[in-house]
Formats: structure tokens, C-alpha cells, sequence
DNA sequence: CTCTTGTGCTAGTGCAAATAGAACAATAGA
DNA sequence: TCTATTGTTCTATTTGCACTAGCACAAGAG
């Protein structure tokens, strides 16, 4: 489980760390009943606040990603292993989009247009 | 060409102009040549600042999508023919990642990631 | 020549991300 | 039961960015 981060991101550390548990998720690295670093662990290794890393717990517990609770930290729920049928199509669309030349945030704006509609 | 802006949201308004513009391209509502409303006047209408218009034109000037130019406006130009290729792919990954019960933001967020790797 | 339109600049306001520190509550394990 | 671990909650501060505002300037159209 390698998590990085890019402090220079216009893209929140938080979501960028929920980002990389949701993609660990969708390829099966992460598995339902594994359990992620404790908040102070993770926060301390990739040199960050508590609060950030903890923020991003608990978005992932809103979306039904993980479980949390105190003294047993987040565990990826059974919920998660649905994520894993996006991890054909997402890589499709991207490599597509890529061909055109489209940028990312071109084409997560497209997205989210699309979500609205 | 209908643009509708939501000043509450979390997304930036001159990103949510752009995604409006990208959208009609890809639709073909917009075709090369087509001019787009000036900024001074697109502000008014929407109630809101001029810079604000003249964020969103230059970054699509940035991605190529339109020619600017004073005295002249914003000018759709024949690369944006090409984001029609993603017009299919794009709502049969939504409609997908709906089903399966996967926020915006999180496959927003996901597709940031494959896009990173 | 004149109007229109984008460019560039400075300045101020408001909101959200991120940091920091502390007290608290639930859980696991010895 | 006792203890260490871990998430929860709170307040406070700093920082960066979106947005607004007003102005002078330059390029193009007619």
C-alpha cells in the first residue's frame, strides 16, 4: 500500500489521499478487512497533519469505503470490492481521452457536466 | 448556447463556464467558427464579474479549444471537433459509476489518479 | 476614427484547506 | 481491570485562491 502525495496539488491532500485508498480499492490492493495505517502513523510517514489524514478517513467513511471507530482504526468495508468494476473503464477513458488531448481537468470537468445532466 | 453557472457550488465558476463550453463542443452544439458571447456582456447576463468570464475564455484559449482576441472575442476552433470522440465514452462511464454507487468527486478523483500514473 | 473586446495591473474580501494543540471516548489486548 | 491505541471533537491561526472591483492599455472590426 504506497500512498504519495503532492503538497503543490491544486487538488485538496485530503482528497488526494481518499484518491489513492479508492484506487487501491478498485485494483484490489486494498481488500475488504484490511486495515489502513492509523491516522497518526500515516500523518507522521508522509509528513502531514492528523486532522488531513483523519479528514480523509471520514470522507471515505461517508462514501461507505472504509469502517472507523476508535481503537481499531479504518477497515475497508465489503462495499469497496464494487469499486473494482470501474478499474477497466476508468483506465479506458483516460487513455482515450489522452489520445485526443484532453487534460484532466478538462476531462473531470466533462464529467462532472455529464453527472449533472 | 445555454450556460448555467451555480455560485454555491465547490467548483470554481470560471471552471464550471469552461466545462459548459467543453460540454456544447463535444456535443456539437458548438462547432468551429462559432463565436462565443464577449465577456463583458456573457458577465452581465450571468450576473457575475468580468474577470471571472475572462478566466474561464483563457483557459480554454489554454487548452486550444478557442481562438481569443481583442476586438474579435473568443472563437471556437476545429481541434474542438475532436472532443466529440469522448461524447459517447464519457455518459456510459458515468451511468456506470452511478450504478455502483460512486460519487462525483470520488470518480473525479479516481480518474485524477489514472491519469497520474 | 471610433467602438468593441481581450490584456494586464493593483487591491480588497470571503471561504476553505491545512496546521496546531488539547481534552475526550471507544476499542483492543495484556 | 488496566493501559496503550485510535478516532472524535473543539478552538484557533495561517495560508492560498476564487471572486469582485476599477482602471488603463492594445488589438481588431467596421
Amino acid at each position: 500500500m504506497l500512498i504519495r502525495i503532492d503538497p503543490a496539488s491544486s487538488v485538496p491532500m485530503f482528497e488526494q489521499l481518499a484518491a489513492s485508498v479508492r484506487f487501491d480499492a478498485s485494483r484490489g490492493t486494498l481488500r475488504p478487512g484490511d486495515r489502513l495505517p492509523s491516522a497518526r502513523e500515516l500523518a507522521e510517514s508522509l509528513d502531514v497533519n492528523v486532522h488531513t489524514v483523519l479528514r480523509a478517513y471520514q470522507l471515505l467513511r461517508d462514501e461507505g469505503l472504509v469502517d472507523l471507530r476508535p481503537g481499531r482504526g479504518a477497515v475497508i468495508t465489503v462495499r469497496a470490492a464494487s469499486f473494482s468494476d470501474l478499474g477497466e473503464a476508468i483506465p479506458r477513458l483516460v487513455s482515450q481521452a489522452r489520445a485526443v488531448g484532453v487534460s484532466v481537468s478538462a476531462l473531470t470537468a466533462m464529467i462532472r457536466q455529464e453527472y449533472a445532466a
